[in-house]
DNA sequence: ATTAATTATGTAATAATATTGCATTGAATA
DNA sequence: TATTCAATGCAATATTATTACATAATTAAT
């Protein structure tokens, strides 16, 4: 929890972003959904999906793990959260309106992750596939480590 | 395999050099590990463990999936093989001497691999991480889009 | 307003990926 | 040869994710 420096705000800030831009798009942002990503943004670690199930199921009985999926699906498709390959868990998109590339510091120690997006790193990797005419779709890079805070 | 010019060497090529590293660390490179290693090598397409599995089972009978992934844990502790972690696949890698961090170039088309080793980015990266104070251990970079053969 | 079309959810089953624990075998070492 | 440690055998189970088909809710068209 230590990275967030505002963390009453920052669940409600994510919310209210996720309401224009599903009202932007026309899409619906259903209690379900709406739930979800409240319950990944609860803390800044990375959530699992049958963790978010046995939570959801104590306000929704019915949800099961098609419930769970479904909703990620549609999370990650409109930029709302990111899945990290490495842990097979999900966390909350913290520029959801300005969507660039962005990687992933993921401390081992305390599990907290932070999402980090330089345009260096970005531009490094774009020249480079370019030379070796690669077009990418999608990049994924995560940096297991130690962070900041528990050197 | 289009991107591999001389596959019929390659696949002994990385027995040999995994021979002589387990060798020079005093490594048991056992019949199954080797066998799991060849199969891996036999593409350049991501191995994905229970095809293995299926494989190891028509010459090891009792194989089973701990079978498979306790050598695939041997091959990844000692840098033989790769984990590709968006798509749960294995894949060998090309250079397990002098052992650098590494990225993937996955095209979604025809589902080619390439290992792509650049300094600059990993270099970016490491500035970066100092600027960041995260003291990196592992790196995973994974770029999904379409190959120079298929474009 | 009513119907039709589309999207979201309910529900069950199952697939795909991976781990744990304990027994046994085999290789290396003392 | 006895001992120790590493590798494998084996069963069970945990974890992660998808498929298929039915029903309900919302939106769009008439």
């Amino acid at each position: 929890m230590s990275l967030c420096n505002k963390h009453e705000t920052c669940v409600d800030d994510a919310l209210i972003k996720a309401d224009m831009i599903c009202k932007d798009k026309g899409l619906r942002f259903t209690e379900i959904r709406r739930t979800i990503l409240e319950m990944i943004w609860a803390s800044h670690k990375p959530a699992k999906a049958y963790d978010l199930l046995d939570n959801l199921q104590k306000n929704f009985s019915s949800a099961r793990p098609t419930t769970i999926y479904r909703s990620l699906d549609f999370l990650l498709e409109n930029g709302l959260i990111h899945k990290l390959n490495s842990l097979n868990a999900y966390i909350g998109c913290t520029h959801p309106l300005k969507h660039h590339d962005c990687y992933f510091l993921i401390c081992s120690n305390c599990g907290e992750i932070e999402e980090y997006c330089d345009s260096n790193i970005s531009d490094t990797i774009k020249i480079n596939l370019n030379k070796n005419s690669f077009k990418p779709r999608k990049t994924s890079l995560e940096i297991e480590g130690t962070c900041n805070n528990c050197l």
